[in-house]
DNA sequence: GCAGGGCAAGATAGCGCTATCTTGAAGCGA
DNA sequence: TCGCTTCAAGATAGCGCTATCTTGCCCTGC
C-alpha cells in the first residue's frame, strides 16, 4: 500500500519502474535515457514497465542530479508584436522534438527587465539561451559570460567578437528600402518609425546612408515615435508626415503595421498610393500582401532565424566545432503595388 | 577554495549564504522565503548576504524538496493566432509578480498533442494549469483529475460540473451577430468560418439558432473551411460565398482576419460594404477598427479572460473558498461602418 | 589454465533545497 | 521557585534522480 501523507507525490518513481522490471534504479535510468551500455532486452523490459506505470521522469530531480535542466531560455522584447511569434514557433519546433522545454522571457523592450530575467532564468541552469540583438546591460553580459551557458543572438549580426549570431543586416535592409524608393523615382523620400529599438535605428541608419549617397538630405523627412508600432499609430504618423512634409513622395516604414495603417488612412483621405506617395513596409506581415494597394515590403526571415538559431544552439550543445559564428539569412524586397 | 571539477555548479548555494550570514541553512531558507518565524535582524543579514553573493535559489532543488514547482502551465491551441497572445500576456502579468513561471504548451488544435503535453507537463508538478475550452481526450481529463493539480478553463463557460471556467458564451455571441445582421435589414445572411474548433462551432450554433428563430433557413448560406483562418483565406471564402450564394446580403465571420480579407477582396471586386453585403467579424482584432469600411465586430475579453483565469487559479492555490465556478465576462458588439 | 582487459550491472553518494522533528531559552502564573 | 507553554533556531532526513566508483562475469591469448 502506498503511504499517504508522506513526503512523496504519488507519481510513480524510477525506483518503482526498476522494481517492476527487475533491475536496479540506475539501470532503469540508463535504459530510459537511451544509454547504450544497457542490454536491449533490459531496455525493452524497462520501457514496458515505465509505460505501464505512466512513468515520466521528474525534471526537477533530473536537473538537480545532473546539474542540467532540459530547458532553453528565449528572451524576446515583445510578444504582442507578431514578429517574434514566428520566431518563437520555429524555436519550439526545433527544441521540443529534442525534449527541450522552451522558457520564454518577455522583457518589454526594457534592458533592466532583461537583466532581471537573465538573473532569474540562469538559476534554472538552462542548456542554452537565445537572445534578441546585442543591446543589453553590462551586468547582463557579465552574468551570461560567467554562467558559461551557450548563447546565440538573433535578429542582428555581429556584436561582440565571440558572439554567435543568426539574423540579417538591419542596416542593409534600410538601404535596400531607400534604394528601391529612389529607383521608383521618388525625389523626396521620407521615413516613419515607431518603437525605436536598436534594430529600428539600424534600419534608419541604412536608409539615411542611402539617401546621403544619392545626394539627398538624409534627415529631411522623418517622423519618429517611441511608442510601440501599430496600425493606428501608422495612420497618425502618416498624417503628421503629410502635415510637416507635404512634398513627401515616398515613405519607408520601419514596420508593416505602420504602413498598413498609412495605406488605410491614405484611402480615407483620397490620397493615391503609389501615384502621390509610394510606400514600403518592413517584415512582410501576413496582411500586407492583401492591402489595397498591396504593400511592397522587405520580407524578413523570422521563422528561419528561429530555426537556425535553435539549431546553432543545439550544435553548441553537441560540441560541434566549426560552426559559423555569424549566419546572415538575408532579407528580400517584395515589390508590390504600393511602390 | 572551491573544489573545481566536483559535482557542484559554481553557483552560490543556500549553505554559502547561511555561512556568510552566520545562521543555519534552514534559517536562511526561511528568511529568504519570508517565513515569519525568523527574527527581523536575521532576515536582514541573510538578505544582505544573498544579495552580495548574487544568490538565486535553485528551482530544481526547491521543487524537489517541496514537491512543488513555482510554475503554472498554460495550454493553448495556437500561438500564431493573435487571439491567445493577449490572453498569454495577461496571464504573465498576473503570474510573474508572484514569482510563478509560466510554461506555455501549444497543441496546435490537436487533442492528442494536448494529451501528450499534459502528461509531460504534469511531471513538472506545476502549481496549476490553465486550459483552453473543455474539448479534450478522456485520458487527458483522467490525468488532470488524478494529478490533483488545480485547473481553470478559459474561453468557454460551463463544461463539467466541478470545472472552474472564465470566458463568455460563444453561442450567445453567435446569436448576437445574427440578430445584429437581421436588425440591419439583412434578409439573406450567411456565415463564413475556418479552423472549425469547438468554439467556432458554438458560435455557428448560436448564429443558426437566431436565424431559425427569425424563420430563416439556419443552414442556408454557410462556407466552412477546416484550415486555420487568415486574411488570405477570408478573401477566398468570401469569393466562394459569392459564387455559391450570390444573393447573400450580410455575412458573419467567425474571426476578424477572415472578415478583413473579405473587406479587402470586396474592395478589389468593387462590391460595396455594407450596401451590397454587410459584414460582422469576431474578436475585434487591432486592424478591424481601421479597415475601410471599419469593421463591425464582436469584441471578446481576451486579456480579461487571461487575467481573471490567472487570478482565479491563484485563488485556488491560496485555498480561497466561495469563488464563483463560472465567470462570464461577456462580449461586446462594436458596431462600425461595415454593417 | 590463468592473468588481464573489457564491459554490463549495481552500490554508493550526493545534487541543493525544505518538511519535520528537536532543542533550548524565554516568558509566565501559581 | 518551579513546571508549564511558547516559539525561534537548528539538526536531521529525505525529495527522485544521476555521476562515479565497484563488482563480477565473460572472453582473450599465451
Amino acid at each position: 500500500m502506498t503511504r499517504i501523507g508522506s513526503r512523496t507525490t504519488g507519481r510513480p518513481t524510477l525506483a518503482e519502474v526498476a522494481r517492476l522490471s527487475g533491475v536496479s534504479p540506475i539501470t532503469a535510468s540508463r535504459a530510459l535515457r537511451g544509454i547504450s551500455t544497457v542490454a536491449p532486452e533490459l531496455v525493452e523490459k524497462v520501457q514496458v514497465a515505465a509505460a505501464s506505470l505512466g512513468y515520466v521522469a521528474n525534471p526537477a530531480a533530473r536537473a538537480l542530479a545532473s546539474k542540467q535542466s532540459q530547458s532553453i531560455v528565449v528572451l524576446i522584447p515583445s510578444l504582442s508584436n507578431h514578429l517574434f511569434i514566428d520566431t518563437l514557433e520555429a524555436i519550439h519546433d526545433v527544441m521540443r522534438p529534442r525534449g527541450l522545454e522552451v522558457l520564454i522571457g518577455n522583457y518589454h523592450y526594457d534592458i533592466a527587465e532583461e537583466e532581471n530575467l537573465i538573473r532569474n532564468y540562469l538559476a534554472y541552469q538552462p542548456r542554452g539561451i537565445l537572445l534578441t540583438g546585442f543591446d543589453r546591460s553590462d551586468a547582463a553580459k557579465q552574468l551570461l559570460a560567467s554562467s558559461g551557458v551557450p548563447c546565440v543572438h538573433m535578429m542582428e549580426l555581429g556584436g561582440e567578437a565571440q558572439a554567435m549570431s543568426v539574423g540579417f543586416s538591419q542596416q542593409q535592409a534600410g538601404r535596400a528600402a531607400a534604394r528601391h524608393l529612389l529607383e521608383r523615382g521618388c525625389k523626396r523620400p521620407g521615413f516613419i518609425a515607431a518603437q525605436l529599438d536598436p534594430r529600428v535605428m539600424q534600419r534608419a541608419e541604412g536608409f539615411r546612408q542611402a539617401l546621403a549617397e544619392a545626394g539627398l538630405n538624409a534627415y529631411g523627412r522623418e517622423v519618429l515615435a517611441p511608442q510601440p508600432s501599430s496600425i493606428e499609430l501608422g495612420g497618425e504618423l502618416f498624417g503628421q508626415m503629410l502635415g510637416r512634409h507635404p512634398e513627401v513622395d515616398g515613405i519607408f516604414f520601419c514596420n508593416d503595421d505602420l504602413a498598413q495603417g498609412a495605406i488605410l488612412e491614405a484611402m480615407r483621405q483620397g490620397i493615391k498610393v503609389p501615384q502621390q506617395v509610394a510606400m514600403v513596409g518592413f517584415n512582410d506581415l501576413p496582411a500586407s500582401a492583401h492591402m489595397v494597394p498591396r504593400l511592397t515590403s522587405i520580407r524578413t526571415p523570422r521563422a528561419a532565424i528561429g530555426r537556425c538559431a535553435a539549431q546553432a544552439l543545439l550544435g553548441l550543445l553537441d560540441g560541434k566545432r566549426g560552426q559559423p559564428k555569424c549566419q546572415d539569412l538575408g532579407f528580400e524586397l517584395v515589390v508590390r503595388e504600393s511602390s
